[in-house]
DNA sequence: TTTACATACATAGTATTCTTATGTATGTAA
DNA sequence: TTACATACATAAGAATACTATGTATGTAAA
């Protein structure tokens, strides 16, 4: 997933989940490349991560497809189900913990 | 290591580093006990995530240990060897990195 | 007195997650 | 025709943590 940084292990579902309820639908590919441009580049979401971890939340009943086919290449698109929806909040809220303890534990004052 | 929380994996060396950065010597039970009070006992450390990462960190020389009886029970200290401090300063700008990005792809703002 | 719990270490087997490598296929720029 | 970008997917392997188990001592409760 990263440039050298385990760090990030057990958050992908999460920052899959959060930019589905911003943007409606994507398709695996933006992902990669939002994911990119937010973090200017600091984190490279591979393939290999990224579409076990899309097939394994829409098998959770999380996410729903559409196929299209664009500038004759497919696109699979994902958006969250009713259930995704809701489980966006829990995820968060489990996000927003889990920095604060890491803060705590390492005594890292949030930046701002 | 957590309570239904996967988000934790891969921060567990940091983790470690820091605490023996605040407090010179520490053995393996009592990083358990100073993890679960620090979180109020949201983070669990367990003895099967604790104990082989003490020693990896060891054997990839970051940490030294000395041995004591203490009740008539073993302790088995560890504490920053000169790599592991020049380490922790590493391992911290990381983790400020990661949360950096993790709220940027999140959309959450530093809680304060 | 024996059961449970806390202290203190350790490891084997398993599950999960991510990386690396590879494969298919189209389109564009050098 | 080579490289790169777009777009999907999976298999093999590495890394990490969890569960379960084992050893051993001390204390408190039932």
């Amino acid at each position: 997933m990263a440039i050298s940084n385990e760090l990030f292990k057990g958050t992908l579902q999460t920052i899959i989940l959060n930019l589905l309820s911003e943007n409606d639908r994507m398709y695996g590919y933006e992902i990669t490349q939002k994911v990119k441009s937010i973090t200017q580049g600091e984190l490279l979401l591979k393939e290999g991560a990224l579409y076990p971890a899309l097939h394994k939340l829409e098998a959770a009943g999380l996410l729903e497809t559409s196929t299209e086919v664009v500038d004759n290449r497919l696109r699979k698109y994902y958006a969250l189900s009713q259930d995704g929806k809701a489980e966006v909040v829990n995820k968060l809220q489990e996000a927003r913990d889990f920095i604060q303890n890491l803060q705590l534990l390492l005594n890292l004052k949030p930046s701002y």
